[in-house]
DNA sequence: TGTACATCAGTGAACGCGCGTTCACTGATGTAC
DNA sequence: TGTACATCAGTGAACGCGCGTTCACTGATGTAC
């Protein structure tokens, strides 16, 4: 069989996607080469054409979650004003939704816990992916003439995620739900958004 | 060899606590029976006669993890106002020594993000110990006169545990020790402790 | 126009290693008689 | 008082399984001549 000549690109394209969902989902250590090739209709052999290593997978999922992360966020931002934009984010970020969504949602809720034991170009790719949402978010919070640069937008970004990290930890439905409520009001206070930024745009 | 009555309690008691560091160091998957044996100055085959498996030990080491958290924030607590109670724990959570503290560092920092995948019995065991700490801390709260409930307590312990694990993943040190300024003065405000709140005595 | 060869994404068997778990055994001491 | 036996924490070899990685091979199609 002889293929067209972007379907190793396509194939490759989709095993990345598909291990971006199964990362957030199982974690780098339970995600295992032959159940992702499985996954992708191929077996397991095919890996080594695609990447020189498990690792180096891993790492190229990562920085394709937060490349589609930024982008989710540049969505929310166009045709809203800064404040709005910060307002949808962290309303979206800090839900239910969100907490519910194992294996789409933000890499820095599935797997904080588990950097530090991973090898360094991981690392690396999720600092630098950390430090652009929070660059984005600094950058609307300047706009929207909220003080606290890139140190305060990190810190709301770590709240966030602790947010909904915990709250995916938490068995009793009702206090994960108040939680969430509890971080949200927390967040937006802190940042100064008043209901009157609400915006009757879809979330995320 | 025989051993002296306490001794099968007393090396299972050493297991645990030695569990207990490898747990957060290492996340629950890289403990390795054979490595924790090892480093009690045992052989692995013995390590049956203490735990049914490696799950039953994870689980127990966890209890043991939260149970020391409990007794540090007692000790906090004693001879301490509720408001200084609880400001010393926020300064002393959300710090650069609490970052740096791999192996003795809060649970919920350490392992937040491996909880989805862990079994059952380990996922009840973090629930309960949140739960207790969050108690804990919504006791002081309460006392302080601070109104939200345990709700807003969980979403302070979980803003924290963001912070110190958000700053574990940054690798600039300067933004990593501003992010948890930026944070600890964040939760400071939404309690509404102030300077006057903080007392001399040393962090946990 | 037809034939031989090159290409290359994917196949599937096999290898090696780490690790959880099992189990027959050890050896020091307490106990029964 | 001495001897045979029971006890039991710990030993260390072995087993089985999952998983990352390797590699000879396949088979469809493009290309050279």
């Amino acid at each position: 069989m002889r293929y067209s000549d972007t379907h190793k690109t396509e194939t490759h394209a989709k095993l990345v996607k598909l291990a971006g969902r199964m990362l957030r989902a199982k974690g780098p250590d339970k995600l295992a080469v032959a159940e992702l090739m499985q996954g992708a209709g191929l077996t397991h052999g095919g890996f080594y054409a695609h990447f020189a290593s498990k690792d180096v997978l891993l790492t190229e999922a990562l920085k394709g979650i937060f490349a589609d992360s930024a982008q989710k966020l540049q969505r929310i931002a166009d045709g809203a004003s800064p404040r709005e934009a910060i307002s949808l984010f962290v309303d979206s970020y800090v839900s239910p939704a969100h907490r519910d969504r194992f294996t789409t949602g933000c890499p820095i809720v599935a797997l904080n816990s588990d950097l530090p034991r991973q090898p360094k170009k991981f690392r690396a790719a999720f600092d630098a992916g950390i430090r652009t949402l929070a660059g984005t978010l600094a950058g609307w919070m300047a706009a929207a003439r909220i003080d606290g640069g890139e140190a305060l937008a990190t810190s709301v970004l770590a709240a966030m995620a602790g947010a909904v990290a915990v709250s995916r930890g938490v068995s009793d439905k009702r206090l994960s739900d108040e939680l969430l409520v509890a971080a949200r009001q927390s967040i937006r206070a802190r940042l100064g958004l008043t209901d009157a930024d609400l915006s009757g745009r879809a979330a995320q």
